[in-house]
DNA sequence: TCAATATTAAATGTATACAATATGTATACT
DNA sequence: AGTATACATATTGTATACATTTAATATTGA
């Protein structure tokens, strides 16, 4: 297994929250894990820290990185602006053979979608919105974006619930947000596709909202005044 | 000499171009110049290239990052927003101390312009917007932010003439700015510190357009005519 | 002479051994 | 008993030797 197999499978490891916020990366244990030598894999865990995966501590090794209240807090506060801005320089700037890549990973969410898989929707859909980055083509954003789009998997999984027929509903939504937005794209409408990321985006929060805030459980006045 | 130092010293080389875009970054010269094994200097080199001071080709090394044309194009559709939302965050979070040490930053500033010492202006003035950075205290936007004053750093250098009288009046509105800026954080003005960012902002790029676009050299149509 | 291939030198990438640091446990002392 | 200190263990940090890859040069053939 080479580093950047490495670096994916520990990426998506976070993301799905197989690895939990806060879990400690032992090197020798990693090490062994992957059949590589400590000094390479120092070096992928380095490269996570970058991309905001991992925490280092100085001479008290790597961690998962943390999701406080605050960073919750700091999420919503900043990905409109970010997802927005990114929306509209992939509008302006795709390349044909980045619209077809799109379409591709479109389907390949739609049939997980269909399938019901939840770690297929997740690693898909991330798929989307990294491509989404690539096709705007701006490093000064992208390092936020991308950081962005990791917790955004991890906030998704946590306030998922498969079994939740709303669950699907918004499933629904959210691809029908995505092959409008493949729309907008190829025909460079940068309002559009602006107006859909704010949809896609209330979809998501309002999904977070739903658990975060959700109906008391149900209880009798009655047995309580007894 | 310690890992950090190390790290500070070469960030400080690229920003000041005297590490100039491209430059190839060799493991060998750099271990053996900071007298350090290779092992901790190659992990100080990828701590760079994951804050975009630096590049890294497979097999084939370091580089010091490059400024095309396209790069400086995207840095002035990006700067204004993200200088903008970092400076309304400042405002409504910067802590005592932090006002205090921007302050004092502030004051270094100053003696750097009176002195007339281009590193030194360089210098504090990058720790200033670094500062206002810290207060923001928004890591999704943190990277991106980091990424353009590193640039921000390089360009200013490109096109600044210490001789030019011009750039005297352009450093004293500079400074005014700062202290305007410090007094809108210190009373939480969110609206103040965006108007002045913008302002402070086209006033940097009034500086680069200014040797973009220079006046013409003199010539006689008399002479091309004959 | 030019092109293609083989060889060689120099750089990066990896493994491993050793050093420094932090944590946990045991023991001594108040 | 509780705290502090000393020691032991485990983990990270660094140096160095070795492997691999790249690039430059030399050599051979047409």
């Amino acid at each position: 297994m080479d580093k950047q197999s490495i670096y994916d499978d520990l990426k998506k490891r976070i993301l799905t929250l197989e690895l939990e916020p806060g879990t400690a990366l032992d090197e020798a244990s990693l090490s062994k894990h992957y059949q590589i030598s400590r000094t390479p894999l120092r070096e992928v865990l380095r490269g996570l820290a970058g991309e905001g995966c991992v925490e280092i501590v100085n001479n008290r090794g790597a961690y998962v990185s943390s999701m406080s209240h605050k960073v919750l807090r700091d999420f919503f506060i900043t990905a409109p602006m970010i997802y927005s801005a990114i929306g509209r320089l992939a509008a302006q700037n795709a390349k044909p053979a980045q619209i077809q890549e799109m379409s591709e990973i479109q389907e390949k969410f739609r049939a997980a979608i269909e399938s019901g898989s939840s770690a297929d929707m997740v690693y898909w859909n991330q798929c989307f919105h990294a491509l989404m980055g690539e096709m705007a083509d701006n490093p000064y954003l992208k390092p936020s974006y991308d950081r962005l789009l990791i917790d955004h998997a991890r906030i998704s999984q946590t306030f998922y619930r498969p079994r939740d027929p709303e669950m699907s509903k918004r499933n629904i939504d959210a691809l029908a947000h995505h092959d409008q937005m493949i729309g907008a794209i190829e025909s460079g409408d940068s309002q559009a596709i602006v107006d859909l990321i704010v949809e896609h985006w209330e979809l998501s929060r309002d999904l977070i909202e739903y658990f975060v805030k959700p109906d008391p459980l149900a209880f009798e006045m009655a047995a309580v005044n007894e």
